[in-house]
DNA sequence: CCGCCCTCTCGTACGCTGTAAGTTCCTCGT
DNA sequence: ACGAGGAACTTACAGCGTACGAGAGGGCGG
C-alpha cells in the first residue's frame, strides 16, 4: 500500500477551489478535537464541509490516510527548542509539550495504535529529538536509542493518562474505585492499599517521577563518557 | 457505563450450554491473535463458533465489554515470578513477559488505546508489578510510581515495536525505507544518517537499552534510601 | 467559436458493522 | 401438567467506508 506522502493531490490547474486537502483536514482535526475519533465519519466530516460524502476522496486517498495526515498535522504544534539550549532542559521541554499534545487531542492515543506516521512534521520532530542527545555527547546510535526510550515512556505514560481521564478527570479517584476496591480488598490488599495513596493519583507527580528517573539513566550513560 | 466485571451473566440453572462467556472469549481470542482486531466482528465469531450472531448478547453484554474480557484474560498468560526473588531481576523479567505478550497479541496495541481494564488478571498483574519494587526497599508511593513508570516505557516500546512491524519484520529496514530517506535527506540529513545505523534496527538492543535507563534511574532511588 | 479534455463534485449502491426488540424453544421446579 | 425463565434465534435499523460511473465547469488547441 502506497503512502500518502508519495502521492500529492493532483494540483489543480487555477480554478477555485470549494475543498482542498488542508481544508478537509483541518475541519477533521477539529472534529476529532471535539468529539473523539468515534464520531470522525466521512459523511459527518462531508455534511461539516457542505460537500458530498465521496468529494472528499479526490483529495485524501482512504479515511485512514486521512488520520495520518492528521496526526502528522499534529505534530505540527510541536515547538522545537533552540539548538542552542541546554540539552536536559531542552530534553525535558520536548517531553512535557509531547505530553501536553497528547492531553489537547486525546484521540492521538487512539490513532498511534494503528497508524505510523511518516511525515514531514514527525520527521522533523524525531529528528529535533536528536538534538539535545547529540548534545550532551552521545553517539548518533546511543542518541537514537535514547531518544527512542524517552519518548515511548511519555507515549506510554500518555496512553494510559489520557485513557483513565477518559473516564472521568483523574486529579482524584474515579468513582468506580469503591467498588475495584471491594472487588479486590482480600485478594490484592497491597494494590487496594496502593490505590488509597494520594501520590498515586497526582498526574504531575506520576509523569515527573517518571521522566526524572529515565532521563537519570541517561545522564548516566552521559556521564559513562568522560 | 457500567462495566462487565460487576455484572456476571445470568448463572445457568443446569442445562447443557452450546455457549458460554468462556467459550466466546476463547474463539475471540484465537481470531484476535490469528487475523487482527479489523477482523473481528460479532457475526465473524458467532459463525466461528456455530452460532447465530444475536445470541452471542446473552453471554456478554456489548463488543467492548467482549474485547475488555480478551485483554483480562491475556493478561492471565502474565506469569507472575516467585515471591523471594530479587527484585531487579524479578521485574527484568517481567517486563520482558509483558513485551512478549505485546508480540504474541499484537492486537493488543489497539486495544489498550480503547480500553481500561481493571479485570482480575489485569489487577493481579499490576499488583504483582508492586512486589519487586516494595522488595527493593521503596515506600509504597515510590513502588507505585515506579512501577508505572517502568511498565509506561514498556507499552510505548511494544506499541512502536508491534506497530512497525506491521509493515513487514522489522530487523532490517523496510523497503518504504528509501523513499523515507530521499525525502528527507536534506532537510533532516542527520535523520536519515540515523536510519543507516545498524543499531537502530536491533529491537532486542533497543528494548534492552531503555530498559535499562529505566532500571538505572529506579536504582539510584533505591540507593538514595542507604 | 467549437469541441475536447482535465479537474473536481456528486448520486447511487454494495457489503459490512454493532445491537435493540421481539419470538421461539427447551428444561426445570412445582 | 403447567408456568417460569434461561438460552438461542430472526428480523430490522442506522450507520459505516468506499467502488463505480455520471456529470459540471473551465482551459486550451483547432
Amino acid at each position: 500500500m502506497e503512502s500518502v506522502w508519495f502521492s500529492k493531490p493532483r494540483p489543480g490547474s487555477g480554478q477555485p477551489l470549494g475543498l482542498s486537502r488542508e481544508a478537509i483536514v483541518r475541519k477533521a482535526l477539529e472534529l476529532l478535537d471535539e468529539h473523539g475519533m468515534q464520531k470522525l465519519s466521512m459523511r459527518n466530516l462531508a455534511a461539516q464541509l457542505g460537500a458530498a460524502p465521496m468529494s472528499l476522496y479526490w483529495h485524501v486517498p482512504t479515511k485512514d490516510a486521512l488520520i495520518e495526515l492528521c496526526l502528522d498535522e499534529i505534530y505540527g504544534e510541536f515547538d522545537l527548542p533552540e539548538p542552542d539550549a541546554e540539552w536536559e532542559p531542552a530534553l525535558r521541554g520536548m517531553m512535557h509539550t509531547l505530553r501536553h499534545l497528547a492531553q489537547k487531542h486525546p484521540w492521538w492515543v487512539r490513532a498511534i495504535g494503528e497508524h505510523t506516521t511518516i511525515g514531514p512534521n514527525s520527521v522533523a520532530m524525531a529528528d529535533s529529538l536528536l538534538e539535545p542527545m547529540r548534545a550532551a555527547g552521545l553517539s548518533m546510535a546511543e542518541a537514537a536509542l535514547s531518544a527512542s526510550t524517552v519518548s515511548s515512556y511519555v507515549m506510554g505514560f500518555a496512553i494510559a493518562e489520557v485513557n483513565f481521564a477518559g473516564r472521568g478527570r483523574m486529579d482524584k479517584p474515579p468513582p468506580d474505585l469503591g467498588k475495584i476496591a471491594d472487588l479486590y480488598r482480600e485478594k490484592h490488599p497491597r494494590y487496594v492499599e496502593m490505590l488509597d495513596n494520594p501520590a498515586v493519583w497526582s498526574l504531575e507527580g506520576q509523569f515527573e517521577f517518571g521522566l526524572d528517573c529515565v532521563i537519570d539513566g541517561i545522564k548516566a550513560r552521559v556521564a559513562a563518557l568522560r
